[in-house]
DNA sequence: CAACTATGTAACTAATTAGTTAATATTTCT
DNA sequence: AGAAATATTAACTAATTAGTTACATAGTTG
């Protein structure tokens, strides 16, 4: 029992704050310390600072490509595809926000450390949306375009949007960005859908 | 002479390796060894690692916010302000690689550690932006949107389609990335402009 | 219940890293 | 030229941090 709990908590402490500070502003003794064990219980269950990163990552990105992939295979029409792609990808972002910090970390570094399991992952998504988008071009209901754009569209904005949350409520009140209509998830992820549907449409 | 030169040789050194290694993994000895100067030097110009950053950060910001700034008050139609906004952001982005990695990295600490002048320049960006779209909406140009999310869709999108780049050069030619369409930073920035103002525009 | 295996801990080590110091070199100004 | 201010350096310090060790405890099986 205290076998699979304590690895899966330091596993939950780690991504978050891998998350907030980063691999190299997370330290281990801080790690050990908020999830109430020891730093060699880490070291026995996880090796070393960069396997854990590696299984944290794998654990967290997996599950959000399963969301998306068995979402976007339910429905037929390459335009509710489309539509289940961006809304679940933006709920699972909404629910998780550990995910679009670490993302957004790893692609500014160049994936240089990212683990590829983590990193097939990302890549599970874009193949899924490129598919989306041949089929729509197929039935000549979308025009033909550049799948990794639309997918850094719809990553980059819902990414943004999610990991910005954090800094926009920590500005004071009568901040001028405060005075401006500020969107939940939901409307954010309904106005970025119409906004890359409306552009692919051949009408 | 060497006055200026070795201040501004060592901020540019820093403000490349934090774009790399982030703030934290950026080793004070290492900025010291590869811009050639003893580390005292740094500290003696620089104060801190921290000043070292915002001044990074601040010179690093504020040219980028001008160019949009410029090129958007050189035009007086909205649609056409918005198409110079997109278009100088995205050039400035390509041009610049840096900025997009520590933008990122910023917004995936939730901005807690950044430096307000350079938040600053980024609001600017954004009320340019505000500006814009309400202009647009005045004269029964553009539909009312919320001006954040298009702000997040264009820094967003830019941003992930520019740090992504060396992600995906080192990818192997067999990656099934590669067979994908691989757009430049030019019409990687027209796409976005046009799908964002086909999504704004009343028809 | 005894031997064994898995899990947990306190205290330690070795390496790294931000920042300092005190002395030296260079530029600037009169 | 020479005093004063500015810029640079090698060597050092104090703190931090990844990872280890030797030991203790809990659970499991013959």
């Amino acid at each position: 029992m205290a076998k699979i709990k304590t690895s899966q908590k330091i596993l939950d402490c780690a991504t978050s704050l891998f998350a907030s500070y980063g691999y190299d502003g997370t330290i281990m003794d801080d790690l050990a310390e908020q999830c109430g064990v020891n730093k060699a219980s880490i070291y026995y269950h996880h090796k070393d600072k960069a396997t854990l990163y590696e299984n944290a990552l794998t654990a967290l990105f997996t599950p959000i490509a399963d969301a998306v992939t068995e979402a976007v295979e339910s429905e037929r029409d390459p335009v509710k595809k489309l539509e289940v792609h961006i809304k679940t990808f933006a709920k699972a972002n909404a629910d998780n926000p550990n995910f679009s910090a670490i993302l957004m970390r790893e692609m500014a570094s160049g994936g240089a450390n990212m683990p590829a399991r983590a990193r097939e992952q990302m890549q599970r998504i874009l193949f899924l949306l490129n598919k989306t988008l041949e089929l729509g071009a197929a039935q000549k209901v979308f025009k033909s375009s550049d799948p990794l754009i639309i997918h850094f569209m719809i990553i980059g904005t819902v990414n943004l949007f999610v990991a910005s949350i954090p800094l926009r409520n920590s500005l004071p009140e009568t901040d001028r960005c405060n005075q401006l209509k500020n969107s939940d998830i939901e409307s954010a992820s309904d106005q970025i859908s119409k906004t890359i549907i409306a552009s692919l449409l051949l009408n």
